[in-house]
DNA sequence: AATGAATGAGGGTTCATTCAT
DNA sequence: TATGAATGAACCCTCATTCAT
């Protein structure tokens, strides 16, 4: 249990390093020194450098279904569920550099996604909630601004990550829907008399 | 003069290489041998890999620069301003891994740029053509996603560069658009860039 | 006692191993796993992978010299004591990536070894059994293609240890043999070695 | 032309390295030194410590053929067209730690050369100067001694390479004759009067 | 008697960079 | 203007070894 406990802490920095600078760009040195121990040792948790971005990518796959399944419960209609899932969304990790055989499956699974993605998309627009759109081209705008967010807001603002969820959220849900967005957009339309 | 051409060649192979591949995934080796030439040869035009990425950035940014220009030119309000600027943005550049000399420069001209989109949001919301929001956010999930759409369409797909260009303008238009759906679009539409 | 008998064990599988594949081939963690326990428990038995080589060394010596002395109890005369020793010898250990200190001893003992054989030469070249010719190069030739053997009837071929050591035995007679080769082989398949 | 003569430097020193120490005994830091330059000048001229052990075994490949063909020209009946080979042949290389690939084809070679040489052996058979016996079994003990003997006689040694070829050839041959061997064993005969 | 966990040294390999030519 | 040759640093990885438990 003790093993788990450090494993499961080696992954956490690492999938930090990863997404912070990129695969290739962070040596297993860093991930080692960050939690106090040799290079070496890593090598007693992962067989390689390349299995522990497989497991990263793995682990953030696994979040991100999790999230959607909740979205899918929670939500009301297409556009609300698509919301709630990036409002949930947050770890990220490089596809790059995956070797041939992993690389297959995961992005096997990664295409799974964003098709069950691409579905609420098409969901949206037959129950009206979402605007008439190309839904593959909106996923990859809403995961390529999801993915872009905590790159600037990593910890220097003074936004928590709730919140920058919470706004973003918004923006994106105006992005696609089809009403007049319920939060901000109500009030501004009254000040906004003449062209 | 001849120089000048080689090291605009050169340029040119660096900026796609990085861009397809990321800064350190692309060797000096492939640069020159895409060029056919040897890897030494290189360092006649540029004198190291990082001084041939601030170029490749500085590049960036004058193209940038240059759209943003034309944008403000002839757009007719903030938002259409804004819209027509992404529209033009495509280059890319890793402003990763620039030595911290070099990198405080880059950053600063690139919040300069990001100074001046936000300006725009700024604008548009007091004139009443972009919803409230926050500036900044805004501005990161657009080039956010702008920055991401390549990577998915980059030769597979059946659409053109300036189909996906167009309809993601749509999109982004939507996001901040305080008009009603159908609307925008089409003002965004008029909006044409030429190829 | 019970330890004794899982160092036996142990020594074996190393024998085995550094036979097979060579000392520096061959990881701590094969023989470990062959035996079904840790890395970390060798060094219960041994203090190193070296004293682990050493001990392999002085196993086959030991067996080496019972060989010997059995084969100069049961020839006739000097090219029957020779030839009845190889068909025994079969241990062979890497002599090499001995650490200096340990290394200087058993190469003592294997040059005494040696000596003992060449002694066997010279007998029979005095007796008359054996060609006149150069002990030590005699020997050497021998030892080489004794050592070289197992590394091609390894398993695939249908001979039996047994056949290929009794034809071997058969051409290194006739190597040294004065005797007509008729005659030869006959003295030899009678210097029976039981299975 | 310089570089050429580089090359043939470093593949003479690799082969002198792998077959003094082994393949994985030797590191390519040894090998540089030897020649006064760094490891990584290496990959100047070879791809890889791999492709280096497949340069140097197609190396001994290439002097072993030319071996035979000069052997198969001069020696008058099979029996001394093996010998004539033996005495020349004297590079050897290491065929383990070969990659699959490489293995195969090298594998293949050298079961070619085997091959010839058995068929040798068969010749002596049948026109009467190699006694009879079998011929995978002779080849493997002529090889392994052959193999073995530079390992003792490296420089210590007062002989020559020729008066150790010479030597180790007459007792090869004697291994295979059919007829009293005529350069020592006549002398001896007479000499052994009563057994 | 054995294990889990960690270490440190060394090896092969890549790559930006330099310099004489 | 460009190349051939070489370097040194950094990286990933393996493995013998240690030590507390």
């Amino acid at each position: 249990m003790q093993r788990e406990l450090k494993r499961e802490a080696l992954l956490r920095a690492a999938m930090a390093a990863f997404h912070r600078q990129g695969f290739h760009e962070t040596s297993l040195d860093e991930i080692a020194q960050r939690l106090g121990v040799t290079r070496a040792a890593l090598y007693y948790y992962f067989q390689s450098k390349n299995d522990l971005l497989v497991a990263c990518f793995e682990r953030a796959m696994q979040l991100a279904r999790d999230s959607l399944a909740k979205a899918k419960r929670e939500g009301a209609h297409g556009r609300e569920k698509l919301i709630l899932f990036f409002k949930r969304y947050l770890a990220i990790t490089e596809e790059h550099a995956l070797e041939t055989e992993d690389r297959l499956k995961l992005i096997e699974e990664r295409d799974r996604l964003e098709r069950e993605l691409r579905a609420l998309v098409k969901e949206g627009i037959r129950d009206g909630s979402i605007v008439p759109c190309d839904p593959k081209l909106a996923i990859f705008l809403m995961l390529g601004a999801v993915n872009w967010v905590p790159k600037w807001f990593s910890r220097k603002g003074s936004w928590t990550n709730l919140q920058v969820a919470q706004a973003a959220a918004e923006m994106l849900d105006r992005m696609l829907s089809t009403a007049p967005s319920a939060n901000v957009t109500d009030d501004v339309r009254k000040a906004r008399v003449e062209p």
